[in-house]
DNA sequence: TCCCTACGATAACATATGTTATCAAGTATT
DNA sequence: AATACTTGATAACATATGTTATCGTAGGGA
């Protein structure tokens, strides 16, 4: 649980390993919805083996907004922050090891952590961290082509393209899973000689 | 200075007050660049009357990023937190009167409301008003076609539209300056009935 | 007044991307 | 073994978008 603040902010390990027994383990198939778009978030989710994606409902069609893998943690922020019905999707892509930490635990959490310290750092950290992420996959758009996108991808995160089916990925990308199998066999054909 | 948050913390009025001598007034032409790409982020930004953009420069070409109006206050947020270079170029589309606040009151500012109880509550919201910004932007190109997209700024933000040459708002869309042309066109003809 | 520049529309053509359909391979299910 | 489902490649065609060039208008200096 909050794997990527463990030995961070050393002092606050104690809190972490304070709610563990509280999660709940999940062993779900592929395909399995853990939040589903129109409820309200109601845990932190954290995966401990396999992998996850975030989309939503466009006509009829998956939009796959992010994906998810082994000691990462999520939740559809908006939601589960203000109460509303959340905006996307949350599903297994592989076979999964899931843990879940009720709301109720979280805001305890939370609560007991404000009076330390480190808390300001870390929620500074924390937020500037999801605010550049979502800027750079912004800023992608407005740069580069599909194609440069695919390629960026590749270089910076490739277990995303080696474990997610192309279809998820086409999404992702923004454009229809025909064209991205067309950049694919562009590129192949550009890196060997005839 | 720091006008979203006047009234909506009222307890923490009076430090920006306190803070309002530290400004730099700057009567800036249209074109006048504020921070240079490559440069580091030295101070908080407010405006008083006019408009800005964020851009950055692609093989020669301008990628406007945002929009800033009257009362909006702005910084290269990874510059300026991380003493970085500025990623983006911030520039005057319309003759403006600009307030500069140096980094180090504004440090010395955050130092001091950090005692405060609406100090984290107010930085959360801020921090989950910028995120949501930006993801917003990012599901948009997932999302829509260019064709909604223009018309979504149409509907929710017009005032951009109105005030902001063309080509800068093609390059925030995603699209050429021929095509946001073309796009409008065919609104136009579809608005009309001949 | 005269130029120069910024801005925006449009046309013609080239390229990128979407859509639909078909095929093949792999995997899970019965 | 037989079947269905998922994934991925490819072709053919339609549409969207980029590029380059031309034109017109408006406004700002010289």
């Amino acid at each position: 649980m909050f794997f990527h603040f463990r030995n961070k902010f050393p002092r606050l390990n104690a809190y972490w390993d304070k709610y563990l027994p509280f999660q709940e383990r999940l062993e779900a198939p592929a395909k399995a919805i853990l939040l589903e778009e129109g409820k309200k978030s109601r845990h932190y989710i954290f995966i401990e083996k396999g992998c996850v994606r975030a989309f939503f409902n466009k006509n009829g069609e998956d939009k796959t907004v992010q994906f998810f893998f082994e000691n990462e943690g999520l939740t559809s922020f908006d939601s589960f922050v203000n109460n509303t019905p959340s905006l996307l999707t949350i599903e297994t892509i592989e076979p999964s090891i899931i843990y879940l930490l009720p709301k109720k635990y979280v805001l305890q959490l939370v609560e007991e952590l404000s009076s330390e310290p480190e808390f300001v750092p870390m929620i500074l950290q924390m937020s500037a961290q999801r605010q550049l992420h979502y800027m750079n996959e912004f800023v992608s758009f407005i740069r580069d082509t599909p194609e440069q996108r695919y390629q960026r991808l590749l270089k910076d995160r490739p277990h995303i393209i080696r474990r997610v089916p192309q279809h998820y990925i086409a999404s992702y990308l923004g454009v229809s899973k025909v064209h991205l199998s067309r950049i694919k066999s562009k590129l192949a054909r550009g890196r060997s000689h005839f």
